[in-house]
DNA sequence: TTTTAAAATCTGGTCATACCAGTAGTGCAA
DNA sequence: TTGCACTACTGGTATGACCAGATTTTAAAA
């Protein structure tokens, strides 16, 4: 048996989730502005040490704005937010997207996925297929837990990023990271990690073979595979 | 005239400045463990508030690991950073990318814009088109100052992912913000806004068109000229 | 000597209080 | 109406202290 590892939050992390959920729910709209850090820290019972840190925080997810010795007001983090952004809103809905969401994830990671192989089947070293192969084998080896299964997934295509030789696209990759794994522990729930495991090697396969055309559609063929996955088991 | 907006950094912008500096110039090597905060504090004569500050934020920007109780451990960036990363990145440069950062960002804008496009196409609604023309204009009334013509065509691009129905996509433009508007500034510094107005105007013409062809070459070229523009400028 | 357990130490998280320096509103004077 | 002094307010920062878990050291037990 596999345990869950426990963690307990700190009152900061507290702090945030409860702000984030009242901007999230409506309950403080945009243009409002948060009482002042004393009164704050006394409401809700905590030091002004764990307000100040609070609100960095929001402040650097995009919820909030800070204006020194002036106040702290809530900002459209639709317009401000980064992709952190799409996090907070996934834990606000108890770990689950929406279809929207969903969709948006997958579209995102089909152009980025494209990317990677397009650049990487010009560009790659003979170490970057080692590696991408010793991460190919970690999905396969993981079949009896469907997180690590899912972890090895994400540090396969992200391995694959890496190969790109673009600097970006491995952090691009990496803001989606929580979504997209929990995307795939679903996926892999429902249809094994073979079904990851033959896409990813497939990809694989074409990229070792300098085969761009065949990588490209490998990759198509893969999300292809995702987006009638989710559909199956969130129209359940 | 306009005068520059002037603000004074505060103590923990200037100690996370210091450390990131510590770390992209090696003097911090990956696995490091950094001083206790209080050390920390008494060397660099703050109060432990800024150091605790800062190392939160160097946390959330993937460069160190707080161990609770144990430490502060510097962690790899180019493994744990997210896009923000690049702007510190940016930042340590004195405001200037290398070659492939500039590469990489181009090649990304390139999929993104093109994604941004492809859906629009279909899914754009009349306040959408009528939004997007207001951004055009913008950036054809901005031919006195640079850095505005500059932020009026991130807008643009902006609100055309905005347009996409993708709630990632802007979500993702967005953390490109600092770099993109800064080569963009250097870009009409060179040639003019008007380059920068009549690809985008091109490219909103097509998507109010519905062409869909049209509207995919048009980024391709605007991107294109991006590429051998900022070729002539970093080379000089 | 090796292993184990208890104690001392270290460390980040948090608290409480206080001062500083801009912000912003007020009212008076020019 | 304009300009300025006055004042309450607010986030940034400084100090100093305590908490509880992690780590190391020390001492006891095998």
């Amino acid at each position: 048996m596999d345990f869950a590892k426990l963690k307990a939050p700190t009152l900061k992390e507290l702090f945030v989730r409860e702000i984030e959920a009242m901007i999230l729910s409506g309950k403080l709209k945009i243009g409002d502005k948060l009482p002042p850090e004393r009164i704050l820290a006394e409401k809700m019972q905590v030091s002004r040490a764990v307000v100040n840190g609070g609100i960095a925080e929001l402040s650097r997810k995009g919820f909030l704005r800070v204006k020194p010795r002036s106040g702290v007001y809530v900002i459209d983090y639709r317009r401000h937010g980064t992709v952190e952004s799409l996090l907070s809103i996934m834990n606000y809905n108890g770990g689950h997207l929406r279809r929207d969401e969903i969709r948006s994830i997958l579209e995102i990671k089909m152009i980025v996925d494209k990317l990677a192989v397009e650049l990487s089947v010009d560009r790659h070293s003979d170490e970057d297929i080692i590696s991408l192969e010793s991460s190919l084998d970690e999905i396969k080896s993981q079949d009896d837990s469907i997180e690590k299964a899912a972890d090895a997934a994400f540090s396969f295509y992200h391995e694959l990023a890496m190969t790109s030789q673009n600097t970006l696209l491995p952090l691009i990759y990496r803001s989606f990271r929580v979504p997209v794994t929990h995307l795939w522990a679903r996926f892999i729930q429902k249809y094994g990690n073979d079904v990851v495991y033959n896409n990813a090697r497939e990809i694989f396969m074409a990229l070792k073979n300098h085969d761009k055309a065949k990588a490209l559609a490998s990759v198509e063929k893969a999300i292809s595979a995702s987006i009638s996955g989710s559909k199956e088991i969130y129209e359940a």
